[in-house]
DNA sequence: GATAAAATACGTAGTTCTACGTATTTACCG
DNA sequence: CGGTAAATACGTAGAACTACGTATTTTATC
């Protein structure tokens, strides 16, 4: 039987290292290739014929949400696992919106890992269930938790301002940056408050941090 | 010979694992313990007598620089080596002073490692280039910068201030939980912003959670 | 081209931060 | 026990943020 072919894609080299060493051990599967960006993943997609891309969701320049859509776009038929550190509700929905048909977080094991990959290839969504711990708790299906958070995704503007603000920019300073009027911005940042049940600047900020919209 | 006794610290299981793979790899090292935490560090010292401990800086609860306080008092002779994703000088010299021997940045390749581990051992702190590069370029000395730097790193108060502004709360609410007046919490503010040479609040949050002085 | 979603903009008021400055009280080290 | 660093506290004024609300213009999609 041909084994699943995987690319990697991190841009922490130790993390890259680490998945191939612990994925190649598996009979199944085969790393065929890592990346340290996105950019650098789609690539190494215009030639190679891989099976699934395991992503990290927070990286530097184009993030994994950005680089799925991408990839999602040119190849629909590529499977794409995203993997996170923090497990943040938000970042994997979009994620699975985007056309990534899985979502780890970083404490996997290896072991589950396999077995992720394995669940996709065969044609079902696999998810950790630590990242809707809390939805799955109160009785939600996964599904209806995504359904629910996709409602409170940030709008491409909306990303914009939160980037801009965890720079160190004012209100004031991120219209000028947007060309648009301060009071626009204030709105904007009500409406993300509103999103993700945030109080003040301060929250924003360390959400942006926390997922990586901002990268460190 | 005898090898080179090794605990690995770091609470990503995935890190740990890797490093241990890529040190074991080398004859001079043996890795004879890892631990997810600085409390696991502490406790796992009292059995064992390892030569060189690697330590990420960034953890949850009990970080590197307090764990690094703690091993540092109660065995003196004991050598780490603190390890981080990010350059950052401030924290670097902290861990130094603090008794650390070494620091290195996580994009460090496994053979650096090695050496760096030799050289510590052999009575020569190590400390990877990139965390003081802006020093080096303008013709500093790394131990001038950790001296220029000393000078500014945040008190004890000023940590607590820095964690619980990163928290969400607001100066009042600060100056609440931590039974003092809004205003002396603004001076707290205003000193570590001069210190590090920041701006605003925004500015503050997102230092905190770049170095990992608030956990995610 | 119709419809919905997103982005834009403003009114008003109250709250919170920021930027200077100075000064007193603890706490720790030798 | 003296000296120094840290923590505490306040005055004042201007800048920035927060919280409601409503409304118009773009943009995307079918």
């Amino acid at each position: 039987m041909k084994k699943i072919e995987v690319i990697l894609v991190d841009d922490q080299p130790l993390i890259r290292e680490a998945l191939r060493t612990f994925l190649s051990a598996s009979a199944e599967i085969e790393i065929i290739g890592t990346a340290e960006s996105g950019a650098e993943a789609l690539e190494m997609i215009q030639t190679t014929t891989p099976d699934v891309i395991i992503m990290d969701v927070r990286m530097p320049n184009m993030d994994g949400i950005e680089t799925t859509i991408k990839i999602h776009k040119q190849f629909p038929d590529l499977l794409i696992i995203g993997l996170s550190s923090i497990s943040d509700k938000h970042r994997a929905t979009e994620m699975l919106q985007m056309g990534a048909s899985g979502y780890l977080t970083k404490d996997t094991s290896p072991a589950e890992m396999v077995k992720a990959i394995r669940t996709v290839v065969n044609g079902t969504p696999y998810i950790s269930r630590s990242i809707f711990s809390d939805e799955l708790e109160s009785g939600e299906s996964i599904e209806q938790a995504i359904e629910n958070i996709s409602s409170k995704l940030l709008t491409a503007r909306e990303k914009d301002v939160l980037r801009a603000l965890a720079g160190g920019l004012t209100n004031s300073g991120i219209a000028e940056k947007l060309f648009v009027s301060p009071r626009t911005i204030e709105k904007h940042r009500q409406n993300i408050m509103q999103k993700l049940d945030l109080q003040n600047g301060v929250e924003l900020v360390a959400y942006a941090y926390r997922v990586g919209i901002v990268s460190e």
